[in-house]
DNA sequence: TAATTAATTAATCAAACGATTAAAAAAATA
DNA sequence: TATTTTTTTAATCGTTTGATTAATTAATTA
């Protein structure tokens, strides 16, 4: 009996869990709501929001157009839901390699091209998705997530003023240094399709090209703190 | 009376050259053709394809609608025409100082950096406006352009592999070279509005730091290429 | 089980937008 | 000057698109 009644109240646990799991949007299966999103997600990502149609996302998640407006009000407020998610996701890496107190600069600089370039090949919609849209948003976006801190007061920017101090490295204005790492990381995703035709380069090879960069950015950074 | 000929024929041949100069689109009052083309690539250039509308070119060539239509006969094909002639501006000034046969690869190096960064000042939304659009447009806009020959088979990239074989220039890959100099280059201006929140920076600040790097980025690729 | 609420669908609305038409004005030609 | 051609305009057409509505089904609650 007691045997049972364990069983059950496990049992219950269980069902309220799944209840309570659907209600707070982190079901075991997808719920309506995170197929719209996703699938807006995966729309905006490639087509922008203007391009992208609501009929799109509808027809991408395998629902009918009207939950979308049921769920999300609007196109707008869709899009400014995945935009923030995007935003967050894209950076929240970020924070926690710049701010990691027991990693050095070098040790960062490096977990950074190695890490920053295996998530834009998972995604490499996105750095062109954000810089495209943001235009249309400005400073709003920046207001919602703490970018600004977790760069410009990060670890990682202590480490750099450290080093210039310390004559280690020449060029001290830290906005150059970033400049130089995002854009040696991110211009040969934005820049891709161009990149690829002017080279010939397959898919494959173009690849396995921007592979080899994890490891030779750092060594390229290096160079130029030092010039 | 030779006189009044003479005059009357130099007349003549001003109409003659006035007329010859509308029909062929180089007049020196613009044409309204010319208006309207001036007009789309404002806002192409700014919204991109999708988010721009044939109301809004119209508007900023202060014509009727119906114009629009009647000289370049759809939204596409007064698109193609731009995004034709932007891409082929935005890539002229790379084959002539690519393929200079007077100066030396460092020098290209600098009149390209320098060059690049001031015509992304006088247009700094061209590099988002092709690099969004060219994934809708894939290979057709690279046939209409000699852009892969001009950086691939250039004196540049003869002078590149020359360097690697004399070992002056350690990573030997040619694509690389590019990713990080265009990389250095372009992606402050694609990015600029992100990296003005972060930083911090008005527009003038900005500016200046850009400008610094017209110095700076010939010096960073030495040091590149060296390690 | 009955009543109530939430989720989903098909149909449709209204505004936006690209494009066309027919008429007027301007320019070119003979 | 008279005629023809080109350019420009106002009005409007037809489609696309974001959004809503009313009815239906599913789920929840009492």
């Amino acid at each position: 009996m007691l045997f049972k009644s364990e069983y059950q109240i496990s049992l219950q646990n269980i069902l309220d869990f799944k209840m309570k799991a659907e209600k707070s949007k982190m079901a075991t299966d997808p719920s309506t709501e995170e197929k719209i999103k996703k699938a807006a997600q995966i729309v905006f990502h490639k087509k922008g929001f203007a391009a992208a149609r609501t009929r799109d996302i509808a027809e991408e998640a395998g629902i009918n157009l009207a939950l979308l407006n049921y769920y999300f009000r609007s196109k707008e407020k869709l899009f400014n839901i995945v935009m923030l998610e995007t935003f967050q996701s894209f950076f929240s890496s970020v924070s926690s390699v710049f701010n990691n107190p027991d990693s050095s600069f070098k040790e960062k600089i490096e977990q950074f091209a190695s890490g920053y370039i295996d998530l834009l090949f998972s995604e490499p919609e996105i750095p062109l998705f954000i810089m495209s849209e943001i235009r249309n948003n400005p400073e709003e976006l920046i207001k919602n997530t703490d970018i600004k801190h977790a760069v410009f007061q990060s670890v990682f920017a202590d480490q750099f003023r450290l080093l210039v101090q310390q004559g280690k490295i020449k060029e001290p204005n830290f906005i150059h240094f970033m400049m130089n790492l995002m854009g040696l990381i991110v211009f040969p995703f934005v820049a891709a399709p161009l990149l690829k035709s002017i080279s010939g380069l397959t898919d494959e090879q173009f690849n396995a090209v921007i592979e080899t960069r994890k490891k030779l950015i750092p060594v390229w950074m290096k160079a130029i703190l030092e010039v």
